[in-house]
DNA sequence: TTGTAGGCGTTATCAA
DNA sequence: TTGATAACGCCTACAA
């Protein structure tokens, strides 16, 4: 008695199409090495269709200990419009070549129960990864791809580099003129890691042109703060005339505040942020930001996993994101 | 010969704990009606330990005919902010419970091979589904939640009533004294499904009102389209003095739209969104929007969910999405 | 070219 | 209170 689940099994396939089960795998597999006869593989697939048969993706994982999954370690940030973007692009991607996404925040699961458990194709960190954990998946045969954001250049890891952002809108600003150049820090703590590399590249970037180093103040998302900032900075001595916003959302809550005081972008203040938020044209006035292209930097992302898995091991030279400066009118 | 992967067994633990294998199923899943003395719970929990075992999730599927997966359905529509947030709320939620959440896009796969393949613990969809489907996934024991958006009241379905979001649009501007109402489309034909309920609201509380039916003009993210029908509005006879827009990205748009043909929110045109975005704040001038409260919507999905997998199964009453109107400036 | 048989790691039934 | 043992559905040497 087998029947006991509604479930449809490779065995009543085989049974229907009167041949054996093993049968049925070589021709759902296609097996490279087993000649299979048209006749045996048309009614094969005719039965799969009759049948509405599914493979289970359970015992396939088992017998292989590899599932069909792909886990994705997200830092512990608030998701922003960089972040979704990234789960969306990649899941979609990875859906179409039969893989399932699934994500977790770092700070939930330690990494390495939730890949034991899981025995997914391939680990994604959105973060750099310590070594020994990433031999650890290694050795258990999955494959490991990291978006650092550190200027860590290895092989299997996509490097978006959060000190050249910071860099770039120093750049624009020095390039219009601004010598006295502020930072708007987010109020998130968890932000902290990402706000540190940008800052320092913008640190850099000051440095490099002789400039004094950035004055960093802390713009939440709250317009009283944001306010009382924007006539700091403007009344320093000398003041500040170009700020870098650690991401839209803050150059946003940054332009509010100005203008509570009567302060206007770029005149009075300068304002350039990242991300290249889908609003980003409609702030008063429109936000010169820095795109990080995302997009791009998933498509290569998900080729990376995608050829991994499929076993056609890619080239694997490390890669770095680009980023590109979107002007408009804010500075 | 056991010993092929590098994985760490049940069998191993009950090796190095000095008891049967059944004896740590038996522990680790505390079974109920099986009494396990400390001393032998205390062996098998350090051997557990000391090997850092983890259950396999595929075994654990296979045998129990379902896995720990739980998949959310989403329609195919441009990501928001609001489908965001639902998906990082509802994957925070679930995976404090041990289920892990996996995301697909309407269009991609076809929604019967995909649970017949994963074998979820429950599916949850974010648009009203087929009743048959429902029925096949309910028959092999998966649990069914689905977020619905039409006026459908049923068990195991919380309703985010789209039609009243337009009303209640429609509502704050009679309220702020306006006879003219005007629609602003989203541009995305894939909206198509949610803005015609949105509209029908909007339509509805206008007759209500013994108002004209509002005037609906398309407004794509594009600040020159977004002016013209700005103008459209204003320059009609009567004029149209209030619009509901879509949603704030929508609304942002428009505002973008007006500012650079010279009308001012709300006096020239009062603009009302949907989402309470982020930034809506920020806007200018701030943003007056409907808030769908998604985090309380999501913890009940979750929580409906949950309950269900964990068999204590809940009222699973027939659930409506609270809705708020936010007053800022704009309208 | 097709079929037989064994095992992947778990849980659950039954006997000890 | 504990331990053998039989599935769960699939893949894959190996035999026919």
């Amino acid at each position: 008695m087998a029947r006991r689940t509604g479930r449809v099994t490779a065995t009543d396939v085989a049974k229907e199409a009167g041949v054996s089960q093993t049968t049925v795998s070589y021709v759902l597999n296609d097996v490279s090495h087993q000649k299979i006869s048209d006749g045996t593989r048309r009614k094969v697939l005719e039965a799969v269709a009759k049948l509405g048969y599914e493979p289970s993706a359970a015992a396939r994982a088992l017998r292989l200990g590899r599932s069909d999954l792909v886990l994705l370690f997200l830092p512990d940030v608030p998701v922003g419009g960089t972040l979704t973007a990234l789960v969306e692009l990649l899941g979609d991607e990875l859906e179409r070549h039969g893989l399932n996404l699934v994500t977790r925040r770092e700070r939930h699961a330690p990494l390495k129960a939730l890949w034991r458990e899981l025995m997914p194709a391939a680990v994604m960190t959105a973060f750099d990864v310590a070594d020994d954990d990433v031999a650890g998946m290694r050795a258990a045969g999955i494959h490991v791809v990291s978006a650092g954001m550190g200027p860590v250049v290895a092989p299997g890891v996509l490097t978006v580099p959060q000190t050249v952002i910071g860099t770039m809108q120093v750049d624009r600003l020095a390039a219009t003129g601004h010598t006295r150049i502020g930072y708007a820090a987010p109020g998130d703590p968890r932000l902290r890691d990402f706000l540190d590399l940008r800052l320092d590249g913008a640190r850099t970037a000051c440095k490099e042109r002789g400039l004094e180093p950035p004055v960093v103040l802390e713009v939440p998302l709250d317009i009283s703060a944001a306010a009382a900032a924007a006539e700091q900075w403007h009344s320093a001595v000398p003041a500040v005339t170009g700020v870098c916003a650690y991401n839209d959302e803050t150059a946003f809550a940054l332009l509010a505040g100005m203008r509570r005081v009567g302060l206007a972008a770029p005149g009075d203040l300068a304002v350039i942020g990242v991300d290249n938020d889908k609003l980003a044209p409609f702030a008063v006035p429109p936000l010169t930001t820095i795109d990080n292209n995302l997009d791009v930097a998933v498509g290569r992302l998900a080729r990376m996993i995608v050829s991994g898995v499929t076993g056609q091991s890619q080239p694997q030279t490390p890669q770095v994101s680009p980023l590109t400066l979107v002007v408009r009118e804010s500075a």
